[in-house]
DNA sequence: CATGAATGAGAGTTCATTCAT
DNA sequence: GATGAATGAACTCTCATTCAT
């Protein structure tokens, strides 16, 4: 037992090692551009090993956006214990851009790439991003708990932060903010952000 | 002249139709996946025959991308004559909505595609894009000027609203709302932006 | 008549003016480099035109072929009317390298490419080089006749010569000069031009 | 360790194998019309393999440039130890034409083809060319401090000694010696030569 | 377990050539 | 007589994937 748990888990090891690479290369070159050749390369391993860990292409890709909703879920964790749940709310906003613009090829990933979706796995695939999109409802009810959003419907609440900060976060991602002055586009960014939380306690 | 006239209208109608063509394979298939073959194929021509009518692939893409930032700004001079700007404002959140929801393909091109941006057209190229963008900066100053967003910077405003559209439409258009019930997800849409509106009257 | 006249002489013009311009390109670019598009271009006709004066690329680069010995065949008429044969047989190796290097488009075609010659019309096709080698030739026995050349067989002769100055045009056309410094390599071609003639007179 | 040196020793056979595949095509083709496909379809392997071993059609042409001047550069040490370096100096035209016609192809991408010489490499890819011509002019400056060639230029005699082998290869190599009946040809190439070395004794 | 070797399929692109008008 | 439109065949090159060792 104990030589087969070793080996399990230096098998584990090294599948992390080719994922964590191959999210690299994802955020470095973007999803098309990265090939298995590529990857090889850099882990310095031949194109045929990576095939010993993952089907193919699809699945290594299926397992990185796997980490990828991980680790986001991960960082939905560090929001604040401020006693006032609106307060959290505006920092959600916060720690979404922190998560986009520190694992940019993730964000890709997670939510803009169109990838090959052609499997089943598509089940359990979206588990952890339903987990981090409940801290989001999870917030706006306690909001609409403590007072905040009167008459407002909680999904659309929901859907709207959401996609106000996905909007603001994709068109820098895809660079998309040439209408702005280049030096600005940064500031305005966290502008934005700070604007729609003010907003958002008038709601 | 009648002939060449009519042979120069031929030649521009094939040449939209390769457009048209490209336009909805773009949006089914992303960029890199759409080969001139592919294109080719679906308007049984030969490949040849397309670099009749554009000198590569890069070029086809502009053209497309031109095709869209024209129609783009068609969308947005219907906006209402409505006097009170806010009006006209909330209005061209759902212009932006019929053209994104109308042509996807275009959207996508257009906002959300990472594209092969190596020419130098770039400077004309965005022409259209800023004039359109400053349809949406006009209406926030005249509704600064008109008392509305008293103590807001009209940039990050316009970057905003924008973004908060752009978000709804790209998370859609991208098929990112798999967290909401299907049926429910257009209507959902609509509810956000109407939400957007609203508030943007107490900003 | 004469109306038929003047279309085929009309007709001979266009040929004529296809021809000159496709040597040129040939010239300038080399065989495999000039494609029927870029001479129709040059003529500024259209690709098809050129199909009705030749049959195919072949036909008309077998004519260019025939303009090119024909032109080298003026050139060998101006060999000086020297009394004494070997001063004329000197001549005329200064005549070939005026030729080469006044026309090296030409004199590629002529001796140097490996042109498709799957054609049959070599028989008469070589005529004019021929005819072009038989001055040398005759030279060559006028030389004998003169007293030069003891004990020496004409053909090997006229080949040597030839070949001897085949080769220095070709090193230089070819650009395989580079163990020779840049600014010396005229000067080298003409100097061993000349020492070969001056040995001529010892042989 | 042994079955490395097997692999490795197998894996220069098989780039040996392209080298000489493509040489041959290169001679029997031309460069430009040596397509990948061709030396594929020759080696009976894929196009694809043929990147295994060589970056792109390029470094393959370099590759056999490369060894066809290590080759000849062999050929040249082969020359005759004779006291007398007028003897020597004789012997390298036999050993050049040894080469020549026992190697036509590699001849033909030495000193005829117009290739593709938009390389950086042009610096050492030399090196082996400028060491054979040493061995050349090398000989002439010993003919020349044995009494030889009084009065002419090494640099001069050593590029007419060159050029005229070149020439007399050439046109044979190139099939450019019509003019002549077929059965004499080879006779005639070797008398030229010989005639060319009797000279040299006079010059 | 790891890989070197190989490949089929497909990418963008160019070109000589044909043919209806 | 001239050509615009079209294409089949060819080109170089890349990539995901397989398989014997």
């Amino acid at each position: 037992m104990g030589i087969n748990e070793r080996r399990e888990r230096e098998k584990q090891e090294m599948r992390n090692f080719i994922l964590r690479t191959a999210a690299d290369l994802f955020t470095e070159l973007g999803f098309e551009k990265t090939s298995i050749r590529t990857i090889a390369e850099k882990i310095e391993y031949s194109p045929a090993t990576i095939y010993l860990y993952f089907k193919d292409k699809n699945e290594l890709f299926y397992a990185i956006s796997q980490e990828a909703f991980q680790l986001f879920f991960k960082y939905f964790q560090t929001v604040s214990q401020d006693a006032d749940p609106m307060k959290r709310l505006q920092g959600l906003g916060h720690i979404y851009f922190k998560f986009a613009f520190e694992n940019p090829g993730y964000y890709d990933l997670m939510f803009i790439l169109r990838a090959p979706m052609d499997v089943e796995e598509t089940e359990d695939h979206w588990e952890l991003g339903h987990q981090s999109h409940s801290v989001l409802t999870g917030l706006v009810n306690e909001c609409i708990a403590a007072g905040y959003f009167k008459g407002r419907d909680p999904d659309v609440l929901s859907h709207l932060i959401w996609s106000t900060v996905h909007g603001i976060v994709s068109l820098k991602v895809r660079d998309r903010m040439k209408v702005y002055i280049e030096e600005e586009r940064t500031d305005l960014i966290y502008q934005s952000l700070d604007l729609f939380n003010d907003i958002l306690e008038k709601v």
